[in-house]
DNA sequence: AAAGCACCCTGTACGC
DNA sequence: TGCGTACAGGGTGCTT
């Protein structure tokens, strides 16, 4: 599942190959994956275009073009990769670019929850968004103001891409376990100490997940561009980890749904909020 | 503001 | 072995 790491991952591989290429044509074979404009206006538009950039905001991929902008979501099974246009294609390769070079750059999705979208300004698409937690300007300070004003319980707030883009599910779950902090705990009952731990532990996660070129876990999991797979899951604390002993203190791994979403968390090492 | 849920999809895991 | 069913998950939209 792409979460920040992932989709910076691929971002990253894509950049070194398609700035500087214009995209020729498209193939659209699953409609409903064309986001905007509508799918006869998106095969015109995008024709044409030259890309001039790649890069990310929360979990979109964003390809800046000489006029306006791609971004693609992988949602849940997104793949997106260059290969030669001879390639056989497979049969969840929904949207094909053909490119200027001979090559084409396919978006594959098993499970069609991903979208692109063309549009002439990013943030037509994620004005909306939360602050990007590794840069610069995400401070403590900022952090705080945000955390304070909420009520909700961290696990949701963290999965809220209006509140912090680019966490999913896995470095939610693991960035609570950093912090010690249980799920279910209020946002705004944080004391600064909690705050500050939750705080670097998002950004240490982060930045190990990239480095570590992302997670893949299981078969038909995430693969960067070039098709592989990330490491990051050997580093993984709970996600996906029920049952299992803690790496810290060999207690059970417990499993809660929160806000729908399944919730991975040590009950020893991140204590129960009081009442819940 | 927040919580709960259905929905979108399909591969896979699981029970019988 | 094979079938049917539940489930997973990011995000949106609707209801409470």
């Amino acid at each position: 599942m792409p979460e920040l790491p992932e989709v910076e991952t691929v971002a990253r591989d894509l950049r070194e190959s398609l700035p500087g290429r214009t995209i020729t044509g498209v193939t659209v074979r699953w409609p409903r994956t064309i986001a905007c404009p509508p799918p006869d206006e998106f095969r015109q538009a995008i024709a044409g275009r030259r890309v001039t950039s790649v890069g990310r905001r929360g979990k979109y991929v964003v390809l800046g073009l000489d006029r306006g902008y791609l971004l693609i979501h992988l949602k849940m099974s997104g793949r997106l990769y260059v290969t030669p246009a001879g390639q056989a294609a497979d049969r969840h390769e929904h949207t094909i670019f053909d490119l200027d070079d001979g090559q084409q750059l396919r978006f594959q999705d098993v499970r069609k929850f991903g979208r692109v979208y063309l549009v002439d300004d990013v943030e037509q698409v994620t004005g909306n968004l939360g602050p990007e937690p590794l840069a610069d300007d995400f401070t403590l300070v900022t952090f705080r103001r945000r955390l304070e004003r909420r009520s909700g319980r961290l696990k949701s707030l963290l999965l809220n891409q209006f509140f912090l883009a680019g966490l999913g599910n896995i470095y939610a779950d693991e960035a609570l376990f950093q912090a010690g902090l249980h799920p279910l705990r209020p946002a705004g009952s944080l004391t600064p100490a909690e705050q500050e731990r939750l705080y670097n532990a998002i950004r240490g996660v982060l930045r190990q997940a990239v480095a570590n070129r992302g997670t893949t876990l299981g078969d038909g999991g995430y693969v960067d561009a070039r098709g592989e797979a990330g490491q990051h899951q050997e580093q993984i604390m709970v996600y996906g980890r029920t049952g299992k002993s803690c790496l810290r203190c060999g207690t059970p791994i417990e499993r809660l749904v929160v806000g729908g979403r399944s919730s991975h968390f040590c009950p020893r090492c991140q204590k129960d909020p009081a009442g819940v």
